[in-house]
DNA sequence: CGCCGATTTGAGGGTCATCAACAACTGTGG
DNA sequence: CCACAGTTGTTGATGACCCTCAAATCGGCG
């Protein structure tokens, strides 16, 4: 099912952790990080393509990215697929399998992918005896709850291309929150097909549009992925106004 | 904006909730019991139509549902509505908004309702004192996040036929869940219009497509809301498996 | 080179939106 | 009691948006 490689080698140790620094994330209290350097166990590498979660499954273990791209998705009897959101760095992957005991949707990696390994069994522990980690766990959960709000008042209520503007406009700004923009514009690591199954439309439908973008100069396609070149262009197109760039906690 | 009734008589103490005793509920400890007892700071009494909580509000309160309907949405600018999910007695309103500051969404009673009010400034009591109740906090999220899911992929991959059979079905089950069937049939107060915005489709496609659903004896419109006649016959059409019949906490 | 996945483009058709009326029902005030 | 307005539901006509089918091109890779 996946190509998972089973090694847990730790390469980076929480207190040295590359995410924390990014302007992104909030500060932690020293007993609060030495927490979560032990409820760390491992660090987990993923291929491309490879299914890190399957929907269906009961995993012991939820994720923190610490680099790469993955998406959510779940899939009809017939094989129709909806991508629901992407994971980025600094994200939590598998929190409502560990919440509710069985994954309801599937997780593939976009790129390849270094992951935090934690317990699930320790999460009643991390309650219990960090009550500052338990309200952060809350938080990231709304916060996803809250792009999922937007993603489907942009399926339900947009057009095609200002579902399209609005998608590469809020995937780039995430991107940057997560510190992935060097200098140069943010490279989106996804084919059109992802696209397509984000939006809800077909990927024939899904590439005119996107040719329209282009067109406009608002994006460029290259090397297998998508350009942001004009993000007030894309935001003023799709209507949306941004994501609040609150400093958010990092697990 | 609204017209609620300022007022917090207090009328169901929540040792005597009308909701815990019933099946869809968990078992509480006396002691989270008691603090939710305390953590409840009256009762508010909404008029149908009402909105509850408005988009970039910052308000000082969550509110449990204890009786009636409520839809969460977004609007955007040029007045497109998209209804994110129903609200019915055991949920949770205003979560977001007290962990994230700010609404993202507005909330509209579609009956009258009965809320318990809860202070947003006591969560972190809670989570520092109830690890239990904090898990459960962070479950209902979860659960809440799921259901968008679910209605995403519904909304991004489903026919306006198998759409609307898993929405009436869905809200039926949920209904269910809370306690909303005495007998007969279950009976969902909402407009056809509010179909329509929840699903992402016009009012006259959802009327057609309804009319459908009704010629196929699968539901009844009757009274100015939705009746489900063949629940299984919905579930068939969509492809839907039903929702987890997990029993979940009531804060 | 040949294969395979990703992208591109055209043609034709179906689903669904928009526009426009009308009917049914409710509550309101005369 | 009835006239009236407002909301909700219903129906038909027309066409736009988007889907499906089909085929071609491009690129990376063994």
């Amino acid at each position: 099912m996946s190509s998972q490689h089973p090694q847990s080698a730790r390469q980076y140790s929480c207190e040295k952790c590359p995410l924390r620094p990014l302007p992104a994330f909030r500060e932690f209290e020293s007993q609060e990080l030495s927490f979560v350097s032990s409820f760390k166990k491992g660090e987990l590498v993923v291929d491309k393509g490879a299914t890190v979660l399957v929907e269906g499954s009961h995993s012991a273990h939820l994720y923190t990215v610490l680099s790469g791209w993955a998406f959510r998705y779940k899939l009809l009897s017939d094989g129709r697929r909806q991508i629901l959101n992407y994971s980025m760095p600094g994200d939590l992957i598998g929190l409502q399998g560990s919440l509710m005991g069985q994954m309801q949707h599937s997780v593939e990696a976009l790129s390849p992918m270094l992951l935090c390994v934690f317990e699930r069994d320790q999460l009643h522990e991390l309650y219990r005896n960090y009550p500052g980690l338990a309200y952060d766990i809350t938080w990231m959960a709304s916060r996803e709850e809250r792009m999922l709000d937007e993603n489907l008042l942009s399926i339900g209520r947009r057009s095609a291309l200002e579902r399209t503007a609005y998608l590469v406009a809020f995937i780039s700004s995430r991107a940057r929150g997560a510190g992935l923009d060097g200098k140069r514009p943010v490279q989106i690591p996804i084919t059109q097909q992802h696209i397509a199954d984000t939006l809800g439309l077909s990927l024939v439908h899904t590439n005119k549009t996107i040719r329209k973008l282009i067109d406009r100069k608002l994006i460029a396609w290259r090397d297998g992925g998508c350009e942001i070149i004009d993000q007030d262009g894309l935001k003023d197109l799709a209507g949306w106004e941004g994501l609040g760039e609150e400093r958010r906690p990092l697990i």
